[in-house]
DNA sequence: ATTTGTATTTTGTGATCACAAATATACTCT
DNA sequence: AGAGTATATTTGTGATCACAAAATACAAAT
């Protein structure tokens, strides 16, 4: 007898030296951040913990930490839930990131060795290829790797949490940022940015990054665009 | 037969309706934002749980959810810590406030009621009677209110969590800035703040909110009597 | 005195259980 | 038939237990 619609998640793989609660806590959140738990469906633990084959105990502590991230929700009744999307909030989560992420690359800057450097021409290198081939599903990572080695090279970086748990909110609209990249882009902005990092420029940086973020929402060009996307995210699966 | 160091923790009230997860997670945050624990002490749940009287498992919730805000870190060997400050951090965390705290205000500004803002000239208020009188302990927390109250006037808010976790990092060097305020403070960067918000000046704003966190951390204007204090929490109590 | 190896204790993790609150289901009355 | 009520079930919370890994204490040996 299966429950009333029952969940289905996306299992990931389970390294070693890895605690039950780590994994499905990363379980859970690739399921929020790929769109594959309905926003406002009503998740129970012991419903995740079955569906993951674990005992309550290790969903229950995923689950708080996934809450404190903003990706999950609890009501007052405490139920937890995906929190549904809206226009004003996808807005909200856009401009945060642009307050955010120009700011922490140029505070990492300074720190961005020629092996760093190296690094994210290669993962450029590898986006830009998975977008010319049509591998669209490894678009979106490649570019999350990207800005997350840049950001990260400051090793007093304190915005990088921060900053993924933007990318964490925006979920399953991080994705379609990057598959809709091929028609809307003009430039490649990871260029100017990497060239910003050559010359040491941070301004010229912030700008690239900035626009990076900026043209990779163009998909929502318009409300009524956007209003859709968020409908479909609501609905599908 | 007492442990060694015995940790003390101001205990919170426990208000009716609230799990014990609930409180014990208020009650370990206000202990860190306090300073009440040596950076770089092991806790331990257990140890925890025992001086809260409570059982070790709302002790494990409270916990992950303050690693997954940056107010405890957990090390490889699992062991949970406060966070030591460094003086890189330091300007880090600040830089951040600095990102992100006016973009924060600039946003709020619209949603700004008329109640609302009598209700921050009224922290505001309180908060030069607090200093006026000396109670310094009350002016931090004041101080906050209006940070707080001002940002989450906007609806759609995403940022008020980020700039929390800001200054839970920060810890008790956000009471530093309030208590040592009344010998750097020339200008009242609130009252300006007030100003912008009655003109709906959002660039005016965001100039005073940057210039009130900055004055904020006067005190710690030069390297030498900023290690000072990073040296001073690091060992007293 | 410092180090190395062993035994003991402590600790985090995960599972299971009890219970009250919340939710869903069945039933009655109008 | 529909709304309200009572019953049954599910669910979150918190406590307790088992176990392996880590930390600590202590011993002997260099």
């Amino acid at each position: 007898m299966d429950k009333k619609s029952p969940i289905t998640i996306t299992l990931l793989e389970r390294t070693d030296g890895v605690t039950i609660a780590q994994w499905v806590y990363r379980t859970l959140r690739s399921a929020v951040m790929n769109g594959e738990i309905l926003p406002g469906k009503a998740l129970t633990i012991r419903g995740l913990a079955q569906v993951l084959d674990v005992s309550p105990m290790p969903v229950r502590e995923a689950i708080r930490q996934l809450s404190a991230e903003n990706a999950l929700e609890i009501n007052a009744s405490r139920r937890v839930t995906v929190p549904k999307m809206t226009a004003l909030k996808f807005n909200e989560l856009c401009e945060a990131r642009i307050a955010l992420e120009p700011h922490a690359a140029a505070r990492a800057l300074p720190f961005v060795t020629p092996d760093i450097l190296e690094q994210l021409i290669e993962l450029n290198h590898q986006g830009d290829q998975a977008i010319a081939q049509g591998k669209l599903d490894l678009a979106s990572p490649l570019n999350q790797a990207f800005h997350r080695l840049l950001y990260s090279a400051n090793p007093h970086q304190v915005c990088l949490p921060m900053i993924e748990s933007l990318w964490l909110q925006l979920g399953p609209f991080m994705r379609l940022a990057s598959s809709k990249l091929e028609e809307f882009y003009l430039v490649d902005r990871h260029l100017e940015a990497l060239d910003a990092i050559k010359n040491q420029n941070p301004f010229a940086l912030q700008l690239a990054i900035q626009a990076d973020i900026r043209e990779g929402i163009a998909f929502a060009s318009t409300p009524e665009r956007l209003q859709s996307f968020i409908d479909h995210s609501n609905q599908v699966r």
